[in-house]
DNA sequence: AGCTATAAATAATC
DNA sequence: GATTATTTATAGCT
């Protein structure tokens, strides 16, 4: 964001910044579309987006408010790298009242993370894994190839995998609902809709909440 | 990045795009800075960013490419995100040949995700969290606190922790090295540096390989 | 929650 | 891996 270069593209701005001199004290120009003389220069409305300095922001609602945006469109990035390449994401945000926001197979890619790679979600292209895949059990087999009927049933047979990973895992995981949030949450154009971007946004948690006004 | 939005600021480009009529048969002009006529309009050396389609990429190297460098990009966003916020953020990405990246504090998020929040990483602001802070044993505290010295401890010690979660993911942990990578990977300005980034991209997993050549 | 102008990310290219 | 021109993200307002 805030590296050395200083190329500036965007030269065919020719109008004089009227932003200029102090940071607060500007007399904004209110927008008045066909009233005034605006032949000469275009009044602008707002400075547009600002240059900001990467370190915590202190004052609370603005810091909601870039939480909010931010993480949004961190999770937009998500589902796009995941589109684009085929990679597998999950994105685990832990705000600082410990609401939590997931992206992704969270559930799949923390078992596949913790057991380093068991839960083979995806074959590598090329592999001429085609043929493999058919020996391999259900729960090796891509998740896009789990049609969307038995999205249940898999999520249901995915916590019945978990035991695999202990059952002290599955003695914590018992009062939280074993749920995947679908690496496609977005409707975009070209994307796979499963559900919506909101319910996967939603904090999902029954923690300790913060009093009202906090970030998160 | 595909919404039905249209709405087409920059109204301030003037020149004619010399890149308009075929997608790829287009005479690229070659950077001439000095000999032609480029007075008239500007001999522009690419076509900058093109708009793409939120897709699969097919080609492979072209995947691979994009694959490195949004993946860079999200993390520096998730590294953003923590920083201005203070939100804690795991970022987890399979490659299609199972390589594994991760950012920011993956295996404390994964424990904290998994038991329901009981490793505190930070108080909320305004909670008057600080007298409280002193009462928490060592591994309640926010990380930031642990100097930089004490991280190696710090992780071994989390690696104990761990144990609470139960013998069996101890067990299948051992042959893996329990590390975290640094929230504050990247040394931009105003940062707080603990280890390069490059040591955080690098696959960290002993997976299955897939032939030379394949994306991940 | 929506808008606008600008900062930042990045697709194509070298 | 570096550059450039463009698209996209988003800071400050409303």
């Amino acid at each position: 964001m805030e590296e050395e270069r200083e190329t500036s593209s965007m030269t065919c701005v020719t109008s004089k910044d009227p932003f200029q001199i102090p940071n607060e004290a500007v007399s904004k120009p209110k927008k008045e579309p066909t009233t005034t003389t605006s032949t000469t220069k275009t009044p602008k409305t707002t400075r547009g987006r600002q240059k900001i300095e990467i370190k915590e922001i202190i004052e609370e609602s603005k810091r909601q408010v870039t939480f909010s945006k931010r993480r949004r469109g961190l999770f937009k990035k998500s589902a796009e790298l995941s589109v684009l390449t085929g990679a597998k994401i999950a994105v685990i945000t832990f705000s600082r009242c410990n609401r939590i926001y997931r992206f992704g197979h969270v559930d799949a890619l923390i078992d596949k993370y913790l057991r380093n790679s068991p839960v083979k979600l995806e074959g590598c292209s090329g592999n001429n894994v085609a043929e493999e895949e058919s020996k391999r059990p259900w729960w090796e087999r891509p998740v896009e190839s789990v049609p969307e009927e038995e999205l249940e049933d898999y999520i249901a047979a995915l916590s019945v995998l978990r035991e695999n990973l202990g059952k002290k895992i599955i003695a914590m995981s018992n009062d939280r609902p074993v749920e995947i949030v679908p690496a496609w949450p977005i409707n975009m154009m070209g994307w796979k809709p499963t559900m919506d971007m909101q319910n996967m946004e939603n904090p999902t948690d029954g923690i300790t909440r913060c009093r009202v006004g906090q970030n998160g």
